[in-house]
RNA sequence: GUGCCUGUAGUUUAGCUGGAUAGAAUGCAAGGCUACGAACUUUGAGAUCGGGGGUUCGAAUCCCUCCAGGCACACCA
């Protein structure tokens, strides 16, 4: 597609001899209109040709050589360089780009490259709440644009199903297996077995001492432990998978922590050749203050067994083999930023390439917390995701008994409508904020939302639905598109393919869930402000196409976002 | 105490690789459906960008400092 920015640049760099990435590298949006759509801050090069910034974009404007075609206008306002894009030539690359892909936006700027993406990481034997959504949908997020943009992507779901308190699952199990009905309501049954066994411990030293034996016994291979132990998480497994489903989240690897329990040794061996692993109190340990960390790692506890640490530098190196990752995203909460930083540098150490360790990247976000302050599980005060899922649910049903009751297939519009709105809540703000937990907030279907967005889908679907036309086959005229309302759409059009690199370079899905957002503002505002179906043959094909061509984003990006689209509501 | 993060209308926030008059949403006030869907839209009021210093032609953005809140700080993951 035509890159007015490079067009723009290239003319610049020709009149003033300075290099184009340079020129380019300083072209910005204004934030008016009436500043045209491109802006060259002439401030920049004063310093490098000695001249005033006005004396610079006059002389710009008059040696610089531009197609009329492409860019029509070039205004001097106060030492900036305004561009205008020539209306027509906005219009027709941007049709011509949605008639001949069928997915507009998708490119291969990732072919070749592999990303791993480490997100959701709930833990077996317990409950997934609100908590674990974050990761699972900004996680979930990335991975499919990474995906779109042809980046190789693998999608891991480090499962907690590793330490003591499997030990102390096993036996809880062992005890009271007669007393519980796991098939009907696993993950409350089996929390309550861990509620019981984890009170009977502090009674009871010897019931301790056996958890602790399980362990020891899981991890040496045992069959009857190893048994029960993939029963609780087979079933906790059939628990997750409903939410995965709901939130259409996909994973190509479900190896959980344990996977990794028989590949910990070539790490602890490769560290302590290193000469950097000392013993200190009993542990095995690797001090990094001299790389701005001041606390150590731990790699060996003083009772020999392995930390979290060790587990993730054995999946480092274990998925640098296995994937050969160009990058690998850690999509945990930021309370785990030391832990990252420990890891990341300790890895430097296990003599991988570094391409690998310079891949790593902890992609933090803020945490989610109750109007009380933060969940316990223990106090009860966790919100389950699948309870807060059905209400938004069943709010999305009642708002359509109450608007639209005729409404076909409701429970499935219902799904949609609920769900998008929970995902697009949470990938609306920058990640790195906190979330007070707010049923009202996440459960609003005005304003800037995910039923926004879905409802000005539904409506261009209803308006090209209504004029029974084959958008496939229409004549569209370039034409039509020259005022303010039409360009403004398609020059957010013409941009998606930046906001979803833009995306990726920052990790960062919100920048995606904001764009949507102007789409749908822009396509309303037009719509309130135009007729589409009109008689006009020519105009009314132009706008339909418009119309179809907004739809088609909000789709994809919403898609991306993982939020599904009704075709009614 | 040390390190990291956050602080922008009543509320939730965008902008933070310096650039033109700090954008939204929500709530509040007023308007728009015999219309292609009002889960929409138009307008209005509402901001000492946490405080103070500095760098710069130019600072919400960079630097210093202080204040407030959060997170982490060796054997839980």
């Amino acid at each position: 597609m035509l890159n007015f920015k490079k067009e723009i640049s290239n003319a610049i760099a020709q009149t003033t001899n300075i290099e184009e990435t340079e020129i380019y590298s300083y072209i910005e949006v204004p934030k008016e209109t009436k500043n045209g759509d491109y802006a060259f801050p002439c401030f920049k090069l004063a310093g490098k040709l000695h001249k005033s910034p006005m004396d610079i974009a006059n002389e710009i404007k008059q040696n610089i050589s531009l197609d009329e075609n492409i860019i029509e206008k070039v205004e001097v306002v106060s030492g900036y360089l305004n561009f205008f894009v020539n209306k027509k030539c906005l219009a027709r690359i941007v049709i011509d780009e949605l008639k001949n892909t069928s997915e507009y936006g998708k490119s291969n700027i990732g072919k070749g490259k592999n990303i791993v993406i480490d997100y959701s990481a709930p833990n077996i034997a317990k409950p997934f709440h609100i908590g674990h959504l974050r990761s699972t949908v900004i996680g979930g997020a990335l991975y499919k644009i990474y995906k779109y943009l042809g980046y190789n992507t693998i999608g891991i779901n480090h499962l907690g199903d590793y330490g003591t308190q499997f030990g102390k699952m096993i036996e809880g199990y062992t005890l009271w297996k007669d007393e519980y009905d796991l098939q009907k309501d696993p993950i409350n049954q089996m929390m309550d077995i861990y509620v019981r066994i984890n009170n009977l411990c502090k009674e009871d030293e010897a019931v301790l001492e056996r958890c602790r034996n399980n362990f020891k016994k899981l991890e040496d291979g045992d069959k009857y432990c190893t048994e029960v132990w993939e029963k609780l998480k087979a079933l906790s497994l059939k628990e997750f998978e409903r939410v995965y489903k709901l939130l259409d989240c996909q994973f190509d690897s479900w190896n959980g922590e344990a996977f990794y329990s028989d590949k910990m040794e070539e790490v602890i061996n490769i560290l302590s050749r290193t000469g950097k692993m000392h013993e200190s109190q009993g542990a095995q340990i690797i001090d990094l203050e001299d790389k701005g960390i001041n606390t150590p790692i731990i790699i060996k506890k003083s009772n020999d067994s392995t930390t979290y640490a060790t587990r993730d530098l054995a999946a480092i190196m274990y998925r640098a083999r296995t994937y050969d990752f160009d990058k690998a995203l850690y999509v945990t909460s930021y309370e785990q930023s030391l832990h990252f930083k420990q890891v990341f540098e300790t890895a430097k150490l296990l003599g991988l390439d570094e391409k690998y360790t310079n891949g790593l990247e902890h992609v933090s976000f803020g945490m989610v917390l109750l109007p009380t302050g933060k969940m316990s599980t223990r106090e009860g005060t966790v919100v389950k995701l699948e309870d807060l899922l059905n209400e938004a649910m069943d709010r999305a049903s009642k708002i359509i008994e109450e608007k639209n009751p005729g409404l076909e297939n409701k429970a499935e519009i219902a799904k949609r409508v609920g769900i998008g709105a929970v995902i697009f809540n949470d990938l609306y703000n920058n990640r790195i904020k906190d979330e007070v937990f707010d049923w009202d907030t996440i459960l609003n279907f005005q304003g800037e939302t995910g039923p926004y967005i879905q409802y000005t889908f539904v409506r261009t679907n209803s308006i090209i639905e209504k004029a029974g036309v084959d958008i496939k086959n229409i004549k569209v005229s370039e034409e039509y598109l020259q005022d303010e309302d039409s360009q403004n759409i398609l020059k957010l059009i013409y941009s998606f393919e930046d906001v979803l690199k833009e995306v990726t370079d920052k990790n960062e899905p919100s920048i995606l869930s904001r764009y949507l957002i102007s789409v749908a503002k822009a396509y309303s505002t037009f719509y309130n402000n135009n007729k589409v179906i009109v008689d006009d043959a020519e105009i009314k094909n132009t706008r339909l196409f418009l119309t179809h061509a907004t739809g088609k984003i909000l789709e994809t990006g919403a898609k991306l976002l993982g939020i599904q689209m009704p075709d009614k509501m």
